[in-house]
DNA sequence: TTTCTTGTTAGCACGACTTGCAGATTGGAA
DNA sequence: TTCCAATCTGCAAGTCGTGCTAACAAGAAA
């Protein structure tokens, strides 16, 4: 169930769970999920788009976010221990999370098909899959 | 309205709102607000907690956020034009986001008296106020 | 002045996501 | 077999945000 690095959203590993274990309900998920956050098996993520992800995966990494279709990707990223709040005195900080946003390489295709601006602010997480 | 940079959300502004003028409907707000960030007066943040946030500061600026009360700062950061994603070809950067997280003055000495464990897993913007 | 048009606002209802609660089920111990 | 605790389920409800539409206001046209 979480051998994947697709940062499912509850939704989605519902689907999924579902196809090995019929008959599962959404709030064991949901349940499930909160306890193995709690033990710090997984990461809860929220970058914009309504559902929060679920990330498996617990090195020190960041994620890259592509603006058109809302895939999440992790990355490891150089250079954040030289990163410098400036102006922020009475802040401890203990954590430090990159986000970059940007276009996957399909939708840069189909951009170019289209003819879109490459210049739409976070249009996919806003995007939801009405029934 | 939009003098303030406490990063308020559209339920505290309109809050605000009301208090100028009696009988604005929430959904007012809503719409303002999007209005406003189509045209670029504002940006949305989403930073776990549920609730979109709304920031007038348009400056190229990140955000440090206390784990603890939930509270969002403007940070203006230091070598972000050095962070390098590696493993990342297939992908157009055109944004980059820093999220500090971490401790304010006030909740750290509130910590100090109850004795909490400063490690605690962002259970702020999990806390949901209940009516 | 009246009528029409256009844009804005309010209020309701709804959808998506998440959680609380209480009853049902299951598995192990006595 | 019975009891108990842990887990699961289904439903209801809360929060956040949006779609729809009627009401309203302001300005233009007749």
């Amino acid at each position: 169930m979480h051998g994947n690095d697709r940062h499912p959203t509850a939704e989605a590993l519902f689907v999924e769970a579902s196809a090995q274990m019929p008959g599962i309900s959404l709030r064991t998920v949901y349940q499930t999920l909160n306890e193995l956050a709690e033990m710090g098996e997984l990461q809860f993520i929220e970058i914009g788009g309504g559902a929060t992800r679920f990330d498996p995966n617990l090195d020190d990494h960041h994620h890259v976010v592509c603006t058109d279709c809302g895939q999440i990707r992790d990355v490891h990223v150089k250079g954040t221990a030289a990163l410098r709040p400036l102006d922020l005195e009475d802040f401890t900080v203990s954590e430090v999370g990159v986000v970059f946003q940007g276009v996957c390489s399909s939708c840069e295709k189909s951009r170019a098909k289209t003819g879109r601006s490459p210049h739409v602010k976070s249009p996919a997480p806003q995007a939801k899959v009405s029934k």
